[in-house]
DNA sequence: AGTGCGAGTCAACAAGTGTTCACAAAATCA
DNA sequence: TGATTTTGTGAACACTTGTTGACTCGCACT
């Protein structure tokens, strides 16, 4: 399955020759993706997008559409994977900041918001799909979620955090977290820029709720028929 | 404003002479409601709903609409109304089951899959439509869940379950547990009915979620300057 | 050098869309 | 009873939609 890096945000407008052709073929299918992450962030559903309207946006012919992609619904995946893959990039950046230290909560909710709002576009998507229209794309965004979830259970696990937790408990909590904080981007992206004390409100109300369930893991107890 | 109660799930066929008009009138007006929540539940997002589409399902012809909403986003405004007054009886119904006893959380847990599953349609339409697609339905959905919060928080406040708790900290607890809960409701619809031990795993997570969330609220402290 | 393949274009189609207007019928009110 | 609202209908409109097939034209391989 081909992908590509999002960085390069490729907007229209720079639609100079790049020589090869597989190279072109990539721009425009990334065209494309971009518009229907440009027209879901601008307040629409997946699936009230229509093919035509996405290859206006990209600035395509309406054809070339099936060049890419059979139908709307694997444009839909492969947008589910961009989501996931963003999502992956999170859990990298996390576990290169190392051990916990103190004020760990504070800093990784600060950072997590700061990532919601520089990844704009996919956490619209992925917050929006995960409970809404098809159910071929919520099954799929829900897939990568569970692979978050149990990815972030690991590296708490060999963090050696919390070692009177089994896994399954782990995931159990990583899941609350993650369905937490997914609810909260769609927050996030909500907010207006301009209003600092609301951010802040925001944010403080965040940290609480992962401090509650940082407290509730130290107490937790396994049940012993588990 | 004009509302009906959700009950007697007037279904089609029933087409049968009410007398009065305006008994009529909300006889259609419901019917175009349901037709909408149907076509939703069947995987279809509101944004994509269509006004034909809609009057079709409800078996009225499409001028019929604007005799009762200026447009879609005024019957999604509606159907949002609808999605309050099911969470305020959920809590009315909680009321009612008066004080804690010993294993109230699975209790609750239970009750809450039963009635997310009794009242499906408007669940998925709030889920749903929480995070996706048109902001001003977002936006009206949001403020049933505040309100619903808030009135959750009074709640306990009266209960004096927790007394040492600020009510600012009662509402990060209880905004805590309905983003949960609503996430949950997605699962627990998604899930079909003939996986018995997948229901109960799945009631098992979510029990666990609630207790870790009470463990962590018999420990929280208030922020001193606060 | 020359051929072929494939990304993108153009024109056309049958269907479906939201909205309009004038009209029918029947419950409501005088 | 007669006049008036008001709910629902029917036909028509200007557009948009997804999908098709035949086409250009230029990179890529032999």
């Amino acid at each position: 399955m081909t992908t590509r890096t999002p960085r390069p945000s490729r907007a229209s407008g720079d639609d100079s020759s790049l020589v090869t052709r597989s190279e072109r073929k990539q721009r425009t299918r990334g065209a494309l993706l971009d518009a229907a992450l440009k027209l879901i962030s601008e307040g629409r559903s997946f699936t009230s997008l229509g093919l035509r309207e996405i290859t206006r946006e990209a600035g395509v012919v309406p054809t070339s559409f099936y060049r890419h992609f059979r139908d709307m619904e694997e444009l839909g995946l492969a947008l589910v994977e961009e989501g996931g893959l963003t999502l992956r990039r999170l859990l990298r950046e996390a576990r290169k900041r190392g051990r916990p230290d103190v004020d760990m909560v504070r800093r990784s909710v600060e950072v997590y918001k700061q990532y919601v709002e520089d990844n704009r576009l996919h956490f619209f998507f992925i917050a929006g799909e995960r409970h809404g229209g098809s159910p071929l794309i919520r099954r799929a965004v829900r897939n990568e979620a569970t692979h978050f979830i149990n990815e972030m259970a690991e590296d708490i696990r060999q963090l050696n955090i919390a070692p009177q937790l089994s896994f399954q408990s782990l995931q159990m909590i990583c899941n609350l977290i993650v369905s937490s904080m997914l609810s909260a981007a769609t927050d996030i992206l909500d907010l207006p820029p301009n209003q600092p004390q609301a951010h802040k409100e925001m944010l403080e109300t965040y940290v609480q709720q992962m401090r509650l369930i940082f407290l509730g893991t130290l107490q937790w107890k396994e049940k012993p028929g588990r």
